[in-house]
RNA sequence: GGUUUCGUAGUUCAAUGGAUAGAACAAGUGUUUCCUAAACACUAGAUCUGGGUUCGAUUCCCAGCGAGACCA
């Protein structure tokens, strides 16, 4: 039982006896006490106040009493208008370190064998080119949401789902079969999803100034974007591509091996990866069939012009088409056909979209059409939407070129991470291969812990000109920590002391030790908070207040040369356990924490 | 136009309805015979506006202003 359910439910008791008011442990408002007073956690006393009939300062005053008489743990208390701060019993504290120092993977709940399976779609990338910086925030929050719901008991199935089919791809393969010279990623020297993407900008290059001619010789904007030629061409091409055509097909699954290749090697940098990818092009069929099947119970209906639409009007929402008049598929038509292949694959209890919050509407929908089709899961399916990442100026587009690319970033981030290495002179006595490990840790933990420590809901700004910073509230300065501290644990080591455990449960320690301790306790409870609220940025605020806290003790205290033995060794379980929630948390957020930097 | 999300220091981010709104960066200033100074300490700086609910509002409700997204 931890402290706040013992002392919740001890208060609960309290007002009862007193006061005859009957509350259940979960409603007392029990707080970390803020810094300035003493004491270590507050109750709030105005809720009783009422029944009590007396002032804050009197009711408090009684519990805290009461609570001083009846429980160990409670050491002290006082009272400051309606907040009851008490202090906690350093033995307390002693035992609850030796407990956590003792727990293997503490904060973590592994799933059991009958665990439920939750499965996490991310990533979901196009083909038609490489990826950008708003994949990098939802890879990344996708991979971290996977982690914390893992640490919280889950199956979990990572799964993919890549758009391979369609328009978009038919541009790029259309371009490069006219201007390509049949260029190879071996040929260029180039990634492959980066070739192919250049061949996305020349189509849309070539097809402008198309419509530009044709907008000269009389012909509205409208009416020139329709007829332009290569458009034209490029639907000819999806068409006999969807007729199964030989030659389109062959082009198709070159371009596209090209540009998995790719994606496998940002993936892999990146530090995510999937157990299960799905591609619309094996799944596509599946949905237009799930469709005719909803159109022949009624669910759905067909218009005049042949298009399938849904009628979600009774659903406060507008009517939303699924299959368009010459029958082709859209976005929406592809997830059902997905959803329904992934729930034969596995035994889904919940199913997770991270997807951004521009795709928030179509997602209501697809919740509710889901249910109408049958699909009893549908209602609960969730929308982890998260926010966009906007540049300085504005959202990142493609045609102004102010598209951060996800390889080149990581890339300046290492090197950057590699320089300042260097300068500081940290690593020079490690191998060039040590280095090279660190400055990828360290630059890719920036990076990380940059987009992660953001409340996923939120839009969040990136400065491409202003780098990423390597101090302060960063993925670095807590890596650095991590490092420091198992710098002082091999110390130790060497020197032959035991820190096993604690040895004397009754020392005395200082207020910033037994704040250190308070603070690994929660740990836990934080996991568990991440995970109800899909929010990553909870464990790397967290892992943050740690952090620093215990900077300000490492700074105050010496460890190493503290005479009293019992008090060195108390010190060393609390650096070692500090270092271990620190590997866990980062972990969590999927960032690695070097030994040394 | 309809729906929706969001407005917090110069900037980027925090704050289950609780105490004097926290950090970091940027600016200025200190701390190395001592376990890694990628650290620590100090100074200065903010809740868009107007109502309401509450013992108590950055947080909840309404209106306005401003930004983004989606749907036309």
């Amino acid at each position: 039982m931890n402290l706040e359910s013992t002392i919740g439910s001890l208060v609960a008791q309290v007002i009862d006896s007193l006061y005859g008011l009957k509350l259940d442990a979960s409603q007392i408002q029990l707080q970390k006490t803020k810094r300035e007073f003493e004491g270590e956690l507050t109750v709030v006393i105005f809720p009783f106040v009422k029944a009590a009939r007396k002032s804050p300062e009197q009711t408090g005053q009684e519990i805290g009493e009461f609570l001083l008489k009846h429980n160990p743990i409670v050491s002290g208390f006082n009272v400051i208008k309606g907040f009851l701060n008490l202090s906690i019993s350093q033995s307390y504290w002693l035992e609850t370190l030796k407990e956590i120092h003792s727990t293997v993977d503490y904060g973590k709940t592994t799933a059991k064998e009958d665990a439920e399976t939750m499965m996490i779609e991310y990533s979901s990338p196009n083909t038609n080119k490489p990826l950008h910086l708003g994949h990098i925030r939802n890879n990344l929050l996708g991979y971290s949401i996977s982690e914390i719901q893992k640490a919280n008991g889950w199956k979990v199935v990572k799964t993919n789902i890549v758009n391979d089919r369609g328009i978009h791809i038919c541009k790029s393969m259309l371009a490069w079969k006219l201007f390509g010279n049949a260029e190879t990623p071996e040929s260029t020297g180039m990634k492959g999803d980066h070739l192919v993407g250049k061949y996305y900008v020349v189509f849309d290059k070539a097809y402008k100034a198309e419509i530009a001619e044709l907008m000269g010789k009389g012909a509205t904007e409208e009416e020139a974007k329709k007829t332009a030629p290569l458009i034209l061409e490029a639907q000819k091409m999806l068409l006999a591509w969807e007729n199964d055509d030989k030659e389109v097909r062959q082009l198709w699954e070159m371009m596209n091996a090209w540009v998995y290749a790719g994606f496998d090697v940002t993936y892999k940098q990146l530090g995510v990866d999937f157990d299960k990818i799905y591609y619309e092009s094996e799944t596509y069929l599946d949905g237009k069939e799930k469709v005719e099947e909803g159109l022949a119970n009624g669910v759905l209906y067909r218009r005049e012009d042949g298009s399938v639409w849904a009628d979600l009007t009774a659903d406060g929402l507008d009517e939303k088409l699924l299959l368009r008049s010459d029958g082709t598929s859209v976005y929406m038509t592809q997830d059902i056909g997905t959803a329904k292949l992934r729930y034969d694959d596995y035994n889904i209890k919940k199913m997770v979209y991270v997807v951004g919050n521009e795709q928030d509407y179509h997602f209501k929908v697809l919740s509710i059409v889901l249910d109408k089709l049958g699909f009893e899961w549908g209602k609960d399916l969730v929308h982890f939407s998260y926010g966009m990442v906007e540049l300085p100026e504005g959202k990142m587009k493609s045609r102004e070129g102010t598209v951060v690319d996800a390889d080149d970033l990581m890339t300046e981030m290492i090197d950057t991470a590699r320089e300042t290495s260097q300068e500081l002179g940290k690593l020079d006595n490690c191998t060039p291969e040590e280095i090279e490990r660190i400055a990828r840790m360290v630059g890719l933990g920036s990076l990380k812990y940059f987009m992660l420590k953001v409340d996923p809901r939120k839009s969040m700004t990136f400065n491409p000109k202003e780098s990423i910073d390597f101090n302060g509230n960063t993925g670095p300065f807590i890596q650095y920590t991590h490092a420091r501290i198992k710098s002082v644990l091999r110390k130790a080591k060497d020197q032959g002391i035991d820190f096993s455990t604690i040895s004397d449960i009754n020392l005395t320690i200082s207020e910033k030790e037994s704040y250190l301790v308070q603070l690994l306790t929660e740990f836990p409870s934080i996991i568990k908070l991440a995970g109800e609220e899909f929010s990553p940025a909870l464990v790397a605020n967290y892992i943050y207040d740690l952090v620093k806290e215990y900077n300000q003790f490492y700074h105050d205290f010496s460890i190493l040369k503290e005479e009293n033995l019992q008090l060195k060794q108390f010190r060393l379980v609390l650096s070692e356990s500090v270092a271990a929630i620190i590997k866990t948390g980062m972990g969590l957020l999927g960032i690695e924490v070097p030994e040394r930097m």
